[in-house]
RNA sequence: GGGUCUAUAGCCAAGUGGUAAGGCACGGGACUGCAACUCCCUGAUCGUUGGUUCAAAUCCGACUAGGCCCUCCA
């Protein structure tokens, strides 16, 4: 297995600490508003690697966290929010407005076949873990107090860049909106551990601490709950782009600092999806959601479908009619599947040289659009046994879970209603009187299922 | 200004030194009462420009265009 490591800036071959175990932890969402498909995509590329790491055999120990501290009375990026704003007209606590958003998060995550990672934690419920860290980071002089806050020292490390290769003095204050000079810090580039005083000092959520009632900095819950659940060697650690400054070099920083060895060997950025005007983001108006595009009548999975179709390292623009594009792409694709007929003829061979070739166009970091024409070259292979196609499609939609298989549920009653309306049909076709067929053939339809004239006869499709 | 990534047909996209996979759309055809489904056929010298090499989309340099990040969006 290989991927693109961002610490090495090259893709490498994958060796976890502990073999064939992995310890893999994913930064999770935002619980006060919606997760954007953008964010979704993030979270697609990282389950492709999860159920591809799986399917190679690792043992997989998945771990992501809720991001449900930093919550503002007077948030202006949540304050047209409705649920917010609901929430505030019938009094719901904080909390409430966190389930709320976990649960939709959640939902999303189903609708696009995602995983749930074995272990997830809100960052509310590890306020112990992260004064332990920031306690010791103090007594070791990683970390000083100033104007009432826990700033980690920077200059306390020779490789604080290393992930970005940024050059302190070459940075710019302030090139994004929002962001104002602190000048508590003692170096440009420290950071807070811990808040007892900010200028958002609407922060619903505090808790006691060491150094005041306050909350803890926007870094330290990855590093807390990933070190807490995870122990002190991780394997793979993953975001978005975005988040690899200052989110993961600020990991880094603390982590090992707190550990006083390596921490994390493999990082995994996915890029953005983008519109035709840029980065998606929560800030521009109306949030595009996974449920939002189901509500428009779209497939979840096309939009998964369309992201496995391109690279997860590569910028990919959303449209409607690519969307659309997509959607009928997989039709197609599972229509061709389900004319596969299963003649029970297996062959081991067959299986392995394409399932092989499937692993390694995966372990090619991570090669999703490959891995789907493999899907149309077992197709179109008149030596492969329908059986040994419908196996091997089976077998990789366990990576690629775009229910590219359906499920045999059939219903008998069902059955034999259909049954004797195609006959019912076939007679009207006899007689030529097309437009009995026709409503009979809508009628079938408005049953949920698709019927389609071959040379044979009459095929049924379960929709 | 600094860092980082990207650039292949109308669109998505593979390709990791040997003369451009695959899919979608478009067009043509077969099948069909029609439709749908399915099947067959049809398209690009790889942003520009130098260089290395017997040989480059693939390596190196320059240039151009674009994205993302630059410390309180996480």
């Amino acid at each position: 297995m290989k991927f693109y490591n961002t610490l090495t800036r090259k893709v490498e071959e994958f060796i976890p600490n502990e073999k064939g175990k992995v310890k893999f932890y994913t930064c999770g969402p935002t619980v006060y508003h919606d997760q954007h498909i953008g964010n979704m995509r993030n979270y697609i590329g990282h389950d492709i690697l999860d159920k591809t790491l799986r399917y190679l055999g690792y043992d997989v120990l998945r771990i992501m966290n809720i991001t449900d501290v930093g919550h503002l009375t007077s948030d202006s990026d949540s304050g047209e929010d409705k649920m917010v704003k609901s929430a505030k007209e019938s009094h719901k606590s904080v909390m409430d407005i966190a389930k709320y958003y976990t649960e939709q998060f959640f939902n999303d995550f189903k609708l696009i076949n995602n995983r749930v990672p074995d272990i997830v934690k809100p960052a509310t419920g590890e306020i112990d873990m992260y004064i332990k860290i920031i306690t010791k980071l103090l007594d070791e002089e990683y970390a000083y107090i100033e104007g009432g806050n826990v700033y980690f020292d920077t200059s306390k490390l020779d490789d604080y860049y290393k992930l970005t290769n940024h050059k302190e003095d070459e940075m710019v204050v302030g090139v994004r909106d929002g962001v104002e000079f602190d000048s508590n810090k003692h170096n440009q580039a420290d950071f807070v551990l811990w808040f007892t005083k900010s200028k958002f000092d609407d922060q619903e959520l505090k808790w006691d601490s060491p150094w005041g009632y306050g909350y803890p900095g926007w870094h330290i819950e990855c590093s807390g709950i990933s070190i807490k659940y995870a122990g002190e060697y991780l394997d793979i650690h993953g975001g978005g782009v975005d988040n690899i400054f200052p989110h993961h070099t600020n990991e880094i920083a603390q982590s090992e600092s707190y550990l006083g060895h390596k921490w994390c060997n493999y990082w995994f950025h996915n890029e953005h999806l983008m519109d035709n005007s840029g980065k998606m983001s929560k800030s521009k108006g109306a949030t595009l959601t996974v449920t939002y595009l189901k509500d428009q009548g779209y497939d979840p999975l096309a939009f998964r479908f369309m992201c496995l179709n391109s690279h997860y390292r590569k910028q990919l623009i959303f449209s409607y009619e690519a969307l659309k594009q997509s959607e009928e792409t997989l039709n197609k694709l599972k229509n061709k599947i389900s004319n596969i007929k299963d003649d029970n003829n297996f062959n081991e061979d067959d299986f392995n040289k394409y399932n092989n070739e499937f692993k390694n166009t995966l372990e090619n970091d991570l090669n999703t659009a490959n891995a789907i024409t493999i899907i149309y070259n077992i197709l179109k292979d008149n030596e492969l046994s329908g059986n040994t196609k419908l196996k091997l499609i089976k077998s990789f939609d366990e990576v690629l879970s775009l229910d590219l298989i359906k499920e045999d549920n059939i219903d008998n009653e069902l059955l034999d209603k259909v049954n004797k309306l195609i006959e019912e049909r076939q007679n009207y076709k006899k007689e030529k009187n097309y437009e009995k067929a026709d409503q009979i053939r809508e009628k079938i339809e408005s049953l949920g299922v698709t019927i389609k004239d071959t040379r044979d006869g009459v095929e049924i499709i379960w929709n």
